[in-house]
DNA sequence: GTCATCTATATGTGTTATACACTTAGATGG
DNA sequence: CCATCTAAGTGTATAACACATATAGATGAC
């Protein structure tokens, strides 16, 4: 079986799914983009988003999140408040912006691009494997 | 428009695909298997194959191929043997090994694994931006 | 009452592949 | 003679990742 040395094409140690892609070919931004499109919410609750959308098969590393997720601050393309909870603030609530917005829109078509590439690349394969 | 600063999204410098996502996400690994699975091939024939199985959409960097070419040979994925034309030895030919074959159908699972994902993640996003 | 588990937000760090620029070299063609 | 194509690389800074780990409050079991 291959495999055993570099890690292959299956994500996490445990086989689950852990990341969408990488760098820029990664699905992370767009994913969290799209959690906060419909509601303000803070990262905990984004995690849970992506894992709803993904139908349970994506489970975002919380430091990677937490991390994109200043990133995207940075950049402007959502803005976080502290919540001053009953019990403290403990939550950082993040929210598009405009800019966000827009830049999802934008994520919209290239993701659709790589549905189509994607598609190309199955069907190619599917026809050197000619499985059952 | 967003995306000044730090590149998003869209991939190469000129707006064009150079690559199919990175590392674990990457798929690259796959359109090169793909491409050597129907017959053996040289590194420059792997690129124009990847650029056909794309629909011309994704022209993968040259000096990442090759580097991906001997990390796969050192993986048992492929075996090299350089041509001898009739012009001096400067072809180096790529053949799929048993191994190789067998990882290619491993990816067709994951590939059809992610063209679910995708798609789950496009409706998510359609569903919040619903553009016109 | 303490022990595990869940919510919630982080930091630390080694690894790795990547994008882009650049090099070499023979062949082809105007 | 000079551009362009074929062919195969190297060099390198950068960025993002996976995984481990830390923290702290709340909830619930036993």
């Amino acid at each position: 079986m291959p495999g055993q040395g570099r890690r292959r094409c299956c994500e996490a140690v445990d086989g689950t799914h852990r990341n969408l892609g990488r760098g820029r070919g990664a699905l992370l931004e767009p994913a969290v983009l799209a959690a906060l499109a419909d509601s303000e919410a803070h990262g905990y609750d984004v995690r849970k988003s992506i894992e709803d959308m993904t139908d349970g098969q994506v489970s975002a590393d919380p430091g990677g999140l937490y991390r994109l997720l200043r990133r995207m601050e940075e950049d402007s393309l959502v803005v976080s408040t502290w919540v001053e909870g009953e019990s403290g603030p403990q939550r950082r609530q993040y929210m598009l912006t405009a800019e966000g917005r827009e830049l999802l829109e934008h994520w919209l078509d290239h993701l659709r691009e790589r549905e189509r590439v994607l598609s190309l690349l199955v069907t190619a394969v599917e026809r050197v494997v000619a499985k059952d």
